[in-house]
DNA sequence: TGATTACCAAGTGATTTACTAGGAATTGAC
DNA sequence: GTCAATTCCTAGTAAATCACTTGGTAATCA
């Protein structure tokens, strides 16, 4: 798994498709003026999203991007995966050489590590971000947490 | 948050270090073979990681590193934002002028998820990982998770 | 036909990555 | 006290990545 700013901005122009593109579709420059994100970098991030078909592109005046499924279908990792490049974690991929000792057992926990991480992102759709959101509007300070945080003040 | 795979590297060192410290310290030499990441490269990363108090180093002959705190003390967010600078998520911290259109909103969900992913990674430290293992050795087959992961096919 | 949009390719300065090189400071063993 | 082992520190570097610019082509609507 690879977190970096460029899943960032792909995760927040895919919430920002989400959000406005209930009627209609949502063209590039509009993305790019909401959320302060060059055109040309945009395009190129779709054009990742595109061929992982997380979304749809519609050509001509009055064209724009559509989500390519439901907002309840794509997780916060698929967008991620789709602009970030899957890294291998451990350069042994289980079938190497490092035999037994210390080394492949941290690869070992490194790669379980992996896992939970990605399936905590896998868990978590467009639209449960959005829906979430909108109920912490109207319930004005609810937090939104999947795990516990003992950070959040309870009181 | 960030996860690169410098953090990935931290964090690999940091695992040996928990393994392998138990009698005695651990010099980066040792870790340098065991994990196959140059030693030069681990003393930056140990810079980084000494400064936050998550290691404590020994010269000498004999010497080497020691965890700075026990491995149930040091979450894996500790370890990632020691190497890894912790960036500012949006341009607005809040009090900026992108006013409560839609930028905002993608801005807020953004921060949203990013403090759940933080607060994942800050409630699995080091001595959870390693204790996992270990049970996972002894059962030899049963999968960690926190999260349900429908990849795994639970035949 | 012309404007509007997605699509595509090449290049670029700045930053980050993982590493090399060359030391200095501290400490244990002899 | 000398020597070796180790941490600690600074500088540099090739390669990759980031976010962006430039300059187009292709499709589609009015």
């Amino acid at each position: 798994m690879r977190l970096s700013t460029k899943g960032r901005y792909a995760v927040t122009a895919m919430l920002d498709l989400a959000i406005n593109g209930k009627n209609g579709p949502v063209t590039l420059a509009e993305i790019s003026e909401n959320q302060g994100i060059s055109l040309s970098y945009l395009e190129q991030l779709f054009a990742a999203l595109r061929s992982k078909e997380l979304v749809r592109g519609v050509r001509g005046p009055g064209g724009g991007y559509y989500l390519g499924k439901s907002a309840d279908e794509i997780s916060i990792a698929n967008i991620i995966c789709a602009v970030d490049e899957w890294v291998e974690f451990t350069r042994c991929g289980g079938r190497q050489n490092c035999s037994g000792g210390a080394r492949c057992l941290t690869h070992t926990l490194w790669d379980d590590l992996s896992s939970e991480i990605f399936n905590f992102l896998a868990n978590i759709s467009l639209g449960d971000l959005v829906r979430r959101n909108i109920g912490k509007k109207e319930e004005e300070e609810k937090p939104l947490s999947v795990v516990a945080n003992e950070d959040t003040q309870a009181a």
